[in-house]
DNA sequence: TTGAAAGCGTTACCAT
DNA sequence: ATGGTAACGCTTTCAA
């Protein structure tokens, strides 16, 4: 039960492989009757492509790698899928990996991917990422890239989503419903995206004319226990907040469970706002408000981009995708 | 900047491209002189072996692919990481594909696939899944294949749960924690795995000589909205009940909100069990006492028995992964 | 120790 | 309308 081959149908007909190549392509030039013959057999015999030899001829593998910190984190899962969707979609195939957040499996991942000759890479570096000449590497190597979430100051294409001016709008809806002291809960500084974060939620303290404390800004390596620590670390102080700004779901989740483990209630002694995925926010009890992002959108664009950059479109693009917010039970309405 | 090959090297020196190949792979039969220099030049001018070539040349291509219904539940998501970890560990590259839960999606899924010439495929059928003939057809091809999860009654490999016992267990939990009348929220019966875990909710029942109310078993489609409307039903009867078993974590997350949205308590007025991983169950509030999954050693099996029969075992082997019983917030405590 | 050539499956170009 | 053949990059076998 071998794989067939256009030689081999070519031979059982007693005709020559070219003129199998043309018919099972379409192409003119083979007399109606023989096309029909051929395609039969094929049909019977059950060829399929070797893509491998068609790569091969062509340099081109309709494959295309992604690249994310974690995909069982519903976030990055919910990107991963539409982008899957769309790039089946388009005739590609999509190779996915998991970098758990670490540099060092980041820089293997491309590599990988390179060596398997993807068309194009859609990333999502991880946190520890500082160093990114192997995207920048990328490039030199005329292999399209496309980042999201996670994006630094670099001359490559990117979807992100408003971060400065959602997280703005969100501490001011919290100030607004009545908090006095908010909490900033981030991730490393070094990523642009907490860094953009946080300057919204500064900008909106500033607006309000409140000074800054800065033992109530958190701005540790995202985890579930960084940021368990370091909620109870802020509810511990003299003078404690009474909401907070989380700037990923796992800090969200954790922040969520040290506050009502302290005994206090949600949103009635803190009120919590988040960045993180629809699924998750209806999970929790009580559902915390959240900054939605349209992670659908995000995946879209993405491929969108990557594919147009295949196509040879050079230049690059930053997209912003809008993110609005949606409250649930973890704010107090006005 | 061109992508460099064996004969370009060849070329440069001015040998032929067997005796590079010969080098590269550290074959003898060159002497240590030459091959410092290909080598040296390999390196500088970032030679990376075309996949492609290889795969034609062995008809070998180094790659899995794995099928889910749904890459965004958490549940699928873990088990792919891991299978995805263990195979870029064994030098496998995986293609990921979701179906969203489609019979066709999958039909499809698998054609692409097998055009990929990938030497095996992990998969989880849809619900809809009743002919199971794609995937005999695979083996007829002599294309491994491992089933996991939603596992039928045929002759092929796969990694699937104790879940007849684990459901028993549940429910005689629930039972042994006063509960009188328990629910039964699952999917399609014909889905083995679900009528497995019915068969241990009914043995349960029979030992304590609770007779069978038909009304409180609900099996229909797995998504949010039946689990929710289903369990509305539920709550409506003269009888409601005052325990449940939920069979997926989706139908349990919808069973917590129905509740919770009926003004009762949970466990006071209801207690629930539910097959789910560890991470949802976490989030949610009060927390779910849930049948623990052991995800990272479902995918590792999975992965072995995949690459065993790449490697040539031809047996046909199902392996059961032992669940155990969490209990959290949502079952009273005895 | 090194070279030459055939072959993997497909396509493209030139002949017939 | 059809056939022959070279080429893609690599490995393998045989010859030098």
């Amino acid at each position: 039960m071998k794989r067939i081959s256009q030689r081999d149908i070519a031979h059982q007909l007693g005709i020559n492989v070219s003129t199998v190549s043309r018919a099972l392509r379409g192409l003119d030039g083979v007399s109606p009757k023989l096309k029909k013959r051929i395609e039969q057999l094929a049909e019977e015999a059950g060829y399929r492509p070797n893509p491998f030899a068609v790569s091969l001829r062509y340099d081109t593998t309709r494959t295309i790698g992604i690249i994310v910190p974690d995909v069982a984190f519903n976030h990055y899962a919910q990107i991963v899928k539409r982008i899957e969707a769309e790039a089946r979609n388009a005739g590609y195939m999509s190779i996915i990996t998991d970098t758990d957040d670490s540099y060092e499996n980041e820089v293997n991942c491309v590599d990988m991917l390179v060596n398997m000759h993807v068309e194009g890479i859609i990333i999502c570096p991880s946190q520890n990422t500082t160093d990114f000449s192997h995207l920048q590497h990328l490039r030199q190597l005329h292999i399209p890239v496309v980042l999201f979430d996670r994006v630094p100051n670099i001359d490559i294409s990117s979807v992100m989503i408003n971060d400065v001016a959602s997280a703005r709008y969100a501490t001011n809806c919290l100030l607004d419903s009545g908090a006095k002291r908010i909490a900033f809960l981030g991730g490393l500084n070094q990523v642009k995206q907490t860094a953009d974060r946080k300057h919204g939620y500064l900008e909106a303290l500033r607006e309000h004319e409140i000074p800054i404390r800065t033992e109530l800004v958190k701005c540790h390596h995202i985890s579930f226990n960084s940021g368990l620590s370091d909620t109870i670390e802020l509810l511990r102080l003299p003078e404690p907040p009474d909401g907070i700004l989380a700037t990923h779901g796992l800090l969200a989740i954790a922040a969520h469970q040290a506050v009502t483990s302290q005994g206090l209630r949600i949103p009635e002694n803190v009120s919590i706002i988040a960045y993180m995925s629809d699924w998750v926010s209806e999970m929790s009890n009580p559902r915390i408000s959240f900054i939605k992002q349209n992670l659908r959108e995000i995946g879209i664009k993405a491929f969108r981009l990557l594919l147009e950059q295949i196509n040879g479109d050079d230049s690059v693009q930053h997209i912003i995708v809008k993110a609005n917010l949606e409250l649930r039970d973890s704010t107090k309405t006005i």
